[in-house]
DNA sequence: CGGGCACTTGATAGTAATCAAGTCCGGTGG
DNA sequence: CCACCGGACTTGATTACTATCAAGTGCCCG
């Protein structure tokens, strides 16, 4: 279910609190700036669980989440789901069409409710002129990518499965953790599967793991989306070899 | 040995020929522009297997590789090596620290001789305001780049290891390939170990499927470094499954 | 309370890593 | 020109690990 609004009432609300003050490549300009980014947003509203675009299909925005998280993939030929990213609030996609005429290269599906800013390729591209800044924080952000990316295959490249497993928890605590009187606790964003696309493995091997680690003492898992991070010196050691 | 070397002569050469033109990000400049860019340019020359860069330090410089290749890596925490990039002639690295204060996360290494461009991050920046096609034109690259890690991941993380052979083996065709009358000739830029690196898996692995491929009639060795590619269908099907 | 789905656990098989000899090839020196 | 040397590559045997297949189990939600 796809809820288009794009009223007066919302805009004043988006250039307040909601959307362009929650996107980096926005947080340079003034707030008269803004309100003119803001006037040229469309914005979306999907439920959990959502496709947002499919591979292959053409895409003519920039798309911003302003609230919500939504997973990138692409199925390999053998079926398999590959997971790219996570993208959470404040990063953006389809950046790719705004510099080159190609298609998107994955799936993006919501992993929550999630709200969307999109923001017309042609627009943007007068937005980009007129405020430089932007261009410079959009190359920012896809040096970010690029080092996760050089992450993401340094770990799957080479590490041992559990040291991937433990790399990811380590990254989920990073991104979504709070503190807790044990150490530190976050919810799983992705299921046992979705850790294993992510990572390139099997739901059961990521279950194993997890397991040990727990077994180890250094994790707790409190149903099967809660996790806390008891000891996280061990599994910082734990990626390490 | 590293050689500097900065003559009125080289770069009246390189506004002609050397640098400045085959570096796709300045293509849409006119000559008098390229001259004035190249006016900031200083060179190096490096030998095959030298070090360019160590990861961890700094680099004020972006890098454009005028004439050679040379390889990006990371060392693990458990001593492998893991191939991020193949840079090509006309390509660049360096530019994450024109955005955003950080040292340099790998190592690179020439793989034959190799001509460097190098342009101050200072100098950089003000043709960046000067020229603004040059700043989408890196956007441009920076986001091929998302696109060919994008593609490595899917290979390391869900592809059969045969598969990812085949598909390395494509690619190098794809950029270094001549046509000859049994099918595709070209030299391969690494080892067997600088293969193995490049898709997470060990060097016997790598001969042995090599080994395999060229049994099955779908490529042929010469020597070490030189591969024919027989079948083409037949080595994309391999990857596609 | 029941149904379904995600997750766990166990057994087995397949495959790549590892360990260990060789072999080939290019370069060097006699 | 040939013999030798060393490094890269190949090949074989074994081991270790994860994928796969197959039952369970537990939990959430109506």
């Amino acid at each position: 279910m796809k809820i288009i609004y794009k009223t007066k009432h919302d805009c004043k609300d988006c250039s307040n609190d909601l959307c362009a003050k929650t996107v980096p490549i926005f947080t340079s300009l003034s707030h008269d700036e803004m309100s003119q980014v803001v006037s040229l947003i469309t914005r979306k509203h999907y439920d959990k669980g959502e496709i947002i675009i499919r591979e292959g299909e053409k895409l003519e925005k920039l798309v911003l989440i302003s609230k919500g998280q939504a997973k990138a993939y692409r199925y390999t030929t053998d079926g398999k789901e590959q997971i790219l990213y996570i993208f959470n609030e404040g990063e953006f996609f389809g950046e790719k069409n705004l510099f080159k005429n190609s298609n998107i290269t994955y799936n993006v599906e919501t992993l929550e409710e999630t709200h969307l800013c999109m923001i017309d390729k042609a627009n943007f591209q007068v937005l980009l002129k007129e405020y430089p800044s932007i261009g410079l924080k959009i190359m920012e952000e896809l040096c970010n990518r690029i080092e996760k990316l050089e992450n993401v295959i340094e770990n799957i490249g080479t590490k041992r499965v559990e040291a991937r497993v433990s790399s990811v928890l380590l990254e989920f605590g990073e991104k979504y953790g709070k503190k807790h009187s044990k150490g530190i606790v976050f919810d799983l964003p992705l299921s046992r599967e979705g850790i294993a696309n992510y990572i390139g493995l099997t739901r059961e091997t990521v279950s194993r793991k997890m397991n040990h680690l727990q077994e180890e003492g250094i994790i707790e898992m409190i149903g099967n989306k809660k996790v806390i991070i008891l000891n996280k010196m061990a599994l910082e050691e734990s990626v390490q070899q």
